[in-house]
DNA sequence: CATTTCACCTGGTGGC
DNA sequence: TGCCACCAGGTGAAAT
């Protein structure tokens, strides 16, 4: 479900709900998937910690980790949703749903207990831990989309001779675009997706720069796009989907010109644009 | 090195 | 209703 728009959601409604919370157990499933870091260690990073703030980095949740409330940081638990990952908030006597794959139950002075759990059915996510006593803090490999200069912004895709979709797409490029808003940053772009991206001229370039931001932002401020069952933290539904210009309309007409969307596949992923609006 | 393709998973949908 | 092929917000390894 997550693309920049959704994780920095997600992230904010944890960090609202459970920054200053100490982990006081730690259970986790047993499927091998999700753990990037073993599960044993996993759970021996996390309990007894004290959560300090959670933030976003490209698509990941970097929760930041402490021994005591007011000690430095020490930990990060890193958590990327995949395709069909959901951290949520909940009572620790709710529902355990299918597929939960880590619960961690919550203490802090005056707040009624509470769980923060990782559910994801297909297992494309990944759990990680560092210690930063040992290891370097966790860094995006590619620029921060939404705050990168237009300069930077159009040497990423200079010389290169892919597609400009899938140059969105690449994560050492550019950290947070998937699939919904490369499509839509191209069409209001104006800008077909099969372009080659190192061909684009400088007003194309400073129109996709203008438009992935705003689109962004925009996403961001309706709580992302609930596709299928992308929820936040506190399991509320995201608004932006019924913003969406192109991404799974094929065959209606644009809200531009009336022409019908089209569906083409680009690197190696559905990819949706107006033929008439999009050159 | 740059780029493309494919496997990794489960579940929902639409066609027959 | 039932079965099945196909598709899905991501990524990293393998192939080209």
């Amino acid at each position: 479900m997550p693309e920049l728009p959704e994780v920095e959601t997600v992230a904010s409604g944890v960090h609202e709900r459970v920054a200053g919370d100490r982990v006081v157990e730690v259970w986790l499933g047993s499927y091998r998937e999700p753990f990037k870091t073993p599960p044993q260690r996993l759970a021996r990073g996390l309990e007894g910690r004290v959560f300090r703030s959670i933030h976003r980095t490209g698509k990941h949740i970097v929760c930041e980790l402490a021994e005591s409330a007011g000690g430095d940081v020490s930990a990060q638990w890193i958590v990327h949703l995949g395709m069909t990952g959901r951290l949520l908030v909940t009572t620790p006597d709710a529902p355990v749903e299918p597929h939960t794959h880590a619960r961690l139950r919550l203490k802090s002075g005056q707040k009624a207990e509470r769980e923060l759990r990782f559910v994801d059915p297909r297992r494309f996510g990944r759990l990680e831990l560092r210690d930063l006593r040992r290891e370097a803090a966790f860094t995006a490999p590619g620029v921060e989309p939404l705050t990168v200069a237009l300069e930077d912004f159009a040497a990423l895709f200079h010389g290169r001779k892919l597609a400009i979709k899938a140059a969105l797409l690449n994560q050492s490029l550019l950290s947070g675009v998937g699939n919904i808003y490369a499509d839509e940053s191209l069409f209001r772009a104006g800008i077909r997706p099969r372009r080659q991206a190192g061909r684009l001229r400088r007003d194309e370039l400073a129109r996709l720069h203008a438009a992935l931001q705003q689109v962004l932002r925009h996403a961001i401020e309706l709580g992302g796009s609930s596709v299928s069952d992308y929820v936040d933290a506190n399991g509320v539904r995201g608004f932006f989907q019924l913003e969406h210009c192109v991404y799974q309309r094929k065959g209606e007409p644009c809200r531009t010109c009336g022409t019908l969307i089209r569906k083409i596949i680009v690197a190696g992923r559905g990819t949706h644009y107006c033929p008439h609006c999009q050159r």
